[in-house]
DNA sequence: CCTAACCTTGACGTTGAGGTAATATTGGCG
DNA sequence: CGCCAATATTACCTCAACGTCAAGGTTAGG
């Protein structure tokens, strides 16, 4: 019940997936897969030769990883976007990293990676002392109604005592 | 250059605000004040006769609440009506708190305040570990990075060392 | 080669959260 | 009073983030 199948001819193998098959396995609809492609959320994924759009491991990660932000984190796409990309950078510099590397290029790319993530922490830093407090004042009610009910059980059973 | 001016007459004095003022004072606009108030997000205020609004200082509290909820932490607006109404019950109970009412009442109250509060830990709790997570693994990886940088100077200072 | 199932692009619809414009009232100083 | 800034209401516009067709190309088993 079902024709797609193995779409394995790039590189050969790789197991790559068609894009009902992600749409699936991650329960975004396709429509958002090409909406997030076009406003550049996700890279264009790799083609077969009709056209139809190829996934890789990566790029599933990718798009995980934007879901994630923008379910949890609630940021518009646009500054999803930004973080994404600097995750991108971030990666790429991981992966290149070698200790062998000329000294004041490599200097130059950390002190970029830097940037960028303290940038990301700026970003989220404010939201989340924010939301911090916020759940602290909640717990902190939450405690005062326990205090009352506890109060309230107490006089009630004194009450009853006086009673008998 | 500006006609308006003491609007007291719902029960005299009281202070109360025009929307222009409520919105040069908060950073609102008159437009999302109505819009607001539209969505239930505010409680109609009291007019004039004329039909003009006049905001009391709850009522600007209520806003400003309602604003904090929505740049700070990113909610939806139907969200934040929630969250605004039950601070609202939550409020009224505060008020109305007296030792002296009648028990199996209050203590309903009470219970009814605790099941709202706890609805709104639990909307807030999972976003709040989730961006607690997101910084720890930023300041992880800037930290990462200068352990990097600090290794490099480390080296390029033998090097010299080792050229004199 | 046919066909079912899958995919493509394109265009229009929808919902949330307001902005903008037009027209009608209102409020209060001179 | 008369004027005119401030408001009210109504209606349409925008932008983001998709949903929903429509019309046709692609893939691969039979």
């Amino acid at each position: 019940m079902a024709h797609k199948r193995n779409a394995k001819d790039v590189a050969d193998d790789e197991a790559y997936l068609q894009i009902g098959e992600v749409a699936e396995r991650t329960g975004v609809t396709q429509r958002t897969l090409r909406f997030y492609e076009e406003k550049g959320l996700l890279k264009p994924p790799t083609r077969m030769e009709g056209g139809f759009r190829l996934y890789s491991e990566a790029d599933i990660r990718r798009l995980e990883r934007v879901r994630h932000l923008q379910q949890l984190l609630g940021f518009p796409l646009a500054q999803i976007k930004e973080m994404v990309e600097a995750d991108e950078v971030k990666m790429q510099l991981r992966a290149e990293y070698r200790p062998e590397a000329e000294a004041s290029e490599k200097k130059a790319q950390i002190l970029k990676a830097i940037e960028v993530t303290e940038r990301q922490l700026e970003l989220i830093g404010e939201k989340a002392t924010a939301i911090v407090d916020m759940q602290a004042k909640l717990e902190e009610r939450l405690s005062t109604f326990h205090g009352w009910l506890t109060d309230l059980e107490a006089s009630s059973k004194s009450t009853a005592k006086a009673k008998v």
